[in-house]
RNA sequence: GCUGAUGUAGCACAGUCGGUAGUGCGUCACAUUGGUAAUGUGGAGGUCACGGGUUCGAUUCCCGUCAUCAGCUCCA
């Protein structure tokens, strides 16, 4: 593929960027379809994505429909048709400016104000179309072969919210016709994979517009896999010598107060409630009441660490568009636990933290994912707690650790918490952007604020850090994340039905009734279809909704030899074995958690 | 919250250029008694999200509200 650079040299694009160019060039191609439909269009910016292009414009009051999107991607296979040559050219800064102020391109005009002075101002032209654009590109338009307008949205400029909102127009583009297939096959399974869907599917939980936005309920399958994630890292943590405890739902603002929630997160907390002259708040987050328990008696440096665990309800008045489904509502549940340590022994509890997220995942099969280590931005004197030595102390101690782990980790500006840094471990849903599984964070700042103390070696009060940590996250969100994950095929320590027992005709609903029973009192999750059904689309049904590990047929040959058939979801293997091996077998894969059947 | 789209039976969806609605699955009844991804027949089930307006008449047109979806911003 030949592509061309600013200064108008051609040549063979490096394999790597092939991709980039085409959908970058492919932005420019729908920003001069657009301009040609609607000529008012003020274009702002248009970069190449991980799967295509978007780019962001102004259509003054003009807003696109569906049909208008497909006219804009008729109007770009003409422009492909027309083969126009993509032509570079450089202009002084000033002659720069007057093209796109004389062009009517202020949002560009605004951009190259923004650059630094010594910039190479350069653009690009296809027939009668002229973009401000370092390159490179396709030398001809007609190399583009596959490519769709996928949805429009609203997109801030410059990505802040006190600007105006421009209308994004998203792309994909890819070298063929065949990929560009793949790929909606592909969104097509991401969708079938959607947690929301498969939680209807299934019946984990719900929701209703009578109880609220944002407040799903979970159904017994769905609070059957809640209760055995919860047992699970209850667990983990006990055998770390965390303790757990039991807190409100509910604390009084002047506890927000002190810890500085209130100052920076009111607006994202649910309004104040005032009683008896006092004000209360749903609470947000549970570090506050964990400082208190800290705080309930005097410690010694022997103590130490003190790690308090809870599976915490917490409320957050979240932005109405951020909702989704269980991953994201206005009550969850979150895996918390705060640790109080002496500065010596940082380094142990966070790779301990670490440990155990990395064992967790190991557990659950999870390897899909990246770390980031979360600074502050320091130009940023609202958002975080002043003081700059504390701060130095924190990120470049938690950097040495994760270096020292042997982790691999990006580092990220400005994504700190308000009181300290952290390690996230980012996952990708089926469906949207990137969120965080599980963290870790170092916090001076809260100990201080509380006015936490222990007595060290020599008698003196000292000041704890604590380590802020979450493994499974959220409950409700890494239910979310299992669900996409295993497509609702848990594994059998968490399947909701953990055996499906179908008799094959009412003749042996006896036999498949004590079987039942046998199962349910072994401590199974079980489940008889006593449906007057055909065996075929009884499995179906088991298969295709319950998902369940086992199916275990019954009929006149079971109840004549006196043992089950048993189907694997997995393999689809049936063997036939007595019941009491079943259990047996069952029984171990359960307590072992294992992921395979 | 913002921009856009959507809201019809338990679920998935048709449809009505304004005359109170259909299909499939599920559900219920009856027949069938079956061997690993759909047995047959029949019945019931809807204030067409909610509230206003226009109209002889609104599920359909207009306005507002609520919810859902995509993206943006945010995520202690």
């Amino acid at each position: 593929m030949k592509i061309i650079y600013k200064d108008g040299t051609v040549g063979e694009c490096p394999e790597e960027e092939k991709l980039h160019v085409l959908r970058h060039s492919c932005a420019h191609i729908m920003a001069q379809a657009i301009k040609r439909l609607y000529p008012e269009a003020d274009f702002a910016y248009g970069p190449a994505t991980e799967r295509g292009f978007y780019y962001d414009v102004d259509l003054g009051d003009n807003k696109l429909s569906d049909d208008d999107l497909h006219r804009i991607e008729e109007e770009m296979k003409k422009i492909v048709k027309e083969n126009l040559p993509f032509k570079p050219f450089i202009l002084p800064r000033d002659e720069a400016v007057a093209l796109m102020h004389e062009r009517g391109n202020k949002y560009k005009e605004e951009h190259i104000g923004d650059l630094p002075e010594d910039a190479v101002i350069s653009f690009y032209q296809q027939g009668e179309y002229i973009d401000m654009c370092v390159g490179p590109h396709i030398t001809y338009t007609s190399a583009l072969k596959a490519f769709k307008i996928t949805q429009q949205s609203g997109a801030y400029w410059k990505n802040d919210a006190k600007n105006k909102m421009l209308t994004r127009i998203n792309g994909v583009a890819f070298f063929s016709k065949e990929e560009l297939a793949e790929y909606e096959k592909e969104v097509e399974e991401a969708k079938a994979r959607d947690h929301r869907k498969i939680g209807k599917e299934m019946g984990l939980f719900m929701t209703d517009d009578l109880i609220g936005k944002g407040l799903p309920m979970f159904l017994p399958k769905g609070y059957t896999i809640w209760q055995e994630l919860e047992n699970y890292i209850k667990e983990k943590e006990r055998a770390l010598d965390y303790q757990h405890v039991m807190t409100p739902c509910v604390g009084s603002v002047a506890l927000y107060q002190t810890s500085g929630h209130w100052e920076h997160y009111k607006d994202n907390m649910f309004p104040a409630m005032v009683v008896e002259d006092e004000s209360f708040v749903l609470r947000p987050m549970n570090c506050p009441h964990h400082m208190m328990i800290y705080a309930n008696k005097p410690h010694s440096y022997r103590d130490l660490p003190i790690r308090i665990g809870e599976i915490a309800h917490d409320f957050r008045f979240e932005a109405s568009g951020t909702l989704k489904g269980i991953e994201r509502g206005r009550h969850f549940c979150q895996n918390d636990a705060h640790l109080f340590v002496t500065p010596d022994q940082i380094k142990d509890e966070v790779a301990s933290v670490v440990n155990l997220i990395f064992d967790v995942y190991k557990d659950m099969g999870i390897t899909n994912y990246r770390c980031v280590l979360s600074l502050r931005d320091p130009e940023d004197k609202v958002k975080y707690h002043h003081d700059d030595a504390m701060w130095e102390k924190a990120e470049t101690g938690l950097r040495e650790v994760l270096t020292e782990l042997g982790i691999e980790f990006t580092e990220e500006i400005g994504e700190a918490a308000f009181y300290g840094p952290k390690l996230d471990v980012n996952v990708k849903p089926a469906v949207g952007a990137e969120y965080t599984l599980s963290t870790c964070q170092l916090d001076f700042c809260l100990p201080a604020k509380f006015n936490l103390k222990y007595t060290d070696a020599d008698g003196k009060e000292q000041t704890p850090v604590v380590l802020h940590r979450a493994i499974l996250g959220s409950i409700d969100r890494f239910m979310a994340y299992m669900i996409e994950e295993t497509k609702g095929k848990f594994p059998t320590w968490l399947a909701p039905v953990q055996v499906k027992v179908i008799p094959v005709s009412e003749k042996m609903l006896d036999y498949a009734t004590s079987v039942n029973k046998a199962l349910v009192a072994a401590g199974v999750r079980a489940q008889l279809d006593d449906r007057n059904e055909k065996v075929g689309y009884k499995i179906r049904e088991a298969r295709q909704f319950d998902r369940a590990p086992y199916l275990v047929v019954v009929g006149a040959k079971e109840v004549e030899e006196g043992n089950i058939s048993v189907r694997n979801r997995d393999t689809d293997e049936t063997v036939a074995m007595g019941l009491d091996e079943f259990i047996a077998k069952i029984k171990a894969e359960i307590a072992n958690r294992s992921r395979t059947l």
